[in-house]
DNA sequence: AGAGGTTACGGGCAGCGTAAGGATC
DNA sequence: GATCCTTACGCTGCCCGTAACCTCT
């Protein structure tokens, strides 16, 4: 049946250079991608892929077809956007970010997606930022929110909200009573903060190396659940975005302390590849960024989030 | 489910102005419509169609969608034109033929389209040469045979074959014996020929008036078998192709008259829409003038054909 | 041995056709 | 009342998912 389905199932196939991924992709089993292979190949009386054992290769006929095939996707994106009325868009997009927003301001973002697309169906993925880049490159996600611009040309990226990062610490962490702390103050314990790749993690590094701090340990974690566990129990001095913690300054569990370093903030950004079968990726990104904004004006009351979340993380 | 078929669907209603019709077209139910507009309106969430009663008219979405509707069936085409192996294409394809291409060579054309097209289903209709005109205008054939070219400019005419006309009259009739017949020899029996709007009658018509013979009578048929079974009964002289009746000639039955003045003979036209999404008119239409080629060179045993068609018809 | 594509088979659901209902001319 | 679209409903057939099989690296 040569019909839009099987159409995009195709192209999909193509794209991702196989039937298993294209099967992920569009939420259902491997043979249900080559029943639609195999239906479009019997209806146009060609072979569209080379079976090589692992990998398979577009034919002459399928390089030919999958030119129409993405414009027939483009012409159905342009229906849906042009005619469709947009809070009908319907269908599958896969957002991806990294967890400090999990715990800011993604909610805000879920509920007001929900609101203007209650067809829609999210697929979030939280990741660390290098792991979102590999997976917008390989067109396994749809929009992403990063902390580096992705290179490729191919990619629209925005400025989308800035974290600025604070230390905080347990009061149990007996620390000098100065009034501002030096590094070196700090240099006794250890300093928890983001992953190695990430600009605050470098940005420490360089300052304890550059103050002749060099022992200083560092623990990065891909998980603010675990920073912020790690902090509570003493562990060492944290560096993150205070907004996320402010449950735990407010009831005293963590403070803020005035270390003579400021970390500059982390700036999020948003990167999607534009088209017009990816139209929403555009409409969703200006929502994050609304949403970015509303949460800094008015951080939500983060208990509802961020505490099970601990208490479920590893 | 904003599909190619629901898709088409639409552009039929539109075309065709009703969900009625455009059921016919589709060879489905007319619920069946109802169903697939009805679904296409839930999935844009938009009206297609105001339904004022007896009749309805697109909203502006619908105009809009319109547009796209016909992109997308063109793309469609395309790639069964482009991609697909030709043996494959599949459908529906009306054709309109007038009846002396029935008893001629509409069979060998049937058979080089089965042959070239296994899984074309073709629909044939048979009538008047105004009637086939005007289905063509109303879209309800794809390609018609016809007398006289459509005039709109939008419509593609070419010349196909040609049928001499003759004079035939059955044994019994008693005729002067003449070497050569003239007008006025003929006038007193009817004469037998294609229906009043045809350019034989009316040359006819012409030709006994030009004589001073306006009593001459005539006999119109939209029939060819029942001007044959006249002509065979001794009703009156006939004029007609004299390939329709060489069985009849043959087996002496009917014989040939030589009458002082030749009918011109009758000019075939094909005509059809030229548009990607119609492309098998233009490959139909190569074979159409193919089989009467074949036809003029060796008009098959017809006896197959005709004969049984004149114990059925009334 | 494992990853990936194909084939076989049973179940669920979309979409069809029949039939009855409503609206407009 | 005639015509045309809609709604209701039972049913069929397609397509999906599970599972076993095959083929390459």
């Amino acid at each position: 049946m040569l019909d839009l389905k099987n159409l995009e199932t195709f192209v999909w196939v193509a794209r991702l250079n196989g039937f298993r991924a294209a099967a992920d992709r569009l939420n259902t089993t491997q043979p249900a991608i080559s029943t639609r292979i195999a239906g479009l190949e019997r209806d146009l009386g060609a072979r569209l892929f080379d079976r090589r054992g692992r990998q398979i290769i577009l034919t002459s006929k399928g390089i030919e077809l999958l030119a129409y095939a993405e414009r027939m996707l483009v012409l159905k994106a342009e229906i849906v956007q042009n005619v469709g009325n947009p809070a009908s868009a319907s269908g599958l997009l896969r957002l991806g970010v990294p967890e400090t927003i999990v715990h800011t301001w993604l909610p805000v973002l879920i509920e007001r997606i929900a609101a203007a697309y209650p067809e829609l169906t999210l697929d979030i993925e939280v990741d660390s930022s290098p792991s979102l880049k590999a997976a917008l490159l390989a067109e396994t996600l749809d929009v992403a929110v990063l902390f580096a611009p992705v290179d490729e040309p191919r990619f629209t990226t925005r400025s989308i909200c800035s974290f600025p990062l604070a230390w905080v610490a347990s009061a149990k962490l007996s620390l000098p009573k100065r009034r501002q702390l030096s590094l070196a103050d700090i240099a006794g314990w250890p300093v928890i903060t983001f992953r190695r790749e990430t600009p605050p993690y470098q940005e420490i590094r360089r300052l304890f190396a550059r103050d002749g701090l060099a022992g200083a340990r560092m623990f990065g974690s891909s998980s603010i659940a675990a920073m912020v566990r790690l902090a509570l129990d003493g562990v060492g001095a944290c560096v993150l975005p205070p907004v996320i913690v402010q449950t735990e300054l407010g009831d005293g569990r963590l403070k803020q302390l005035n270390v003579e370093h400021v970390i500059p903030a982390i700036d999020f950004l948003i990167c999607f590849r534009p088209s017009p079968a990816n139209y929403l990726a555009e409409a969703i990104s200006k929502l994050a960024a609304e949403s970015a904004r509303a949460y800094a004006r008015a951080p939500a009351n983060r208990s509802k989030i961020l505490i099970p979340k601990i208490e479920n993380e590893d």
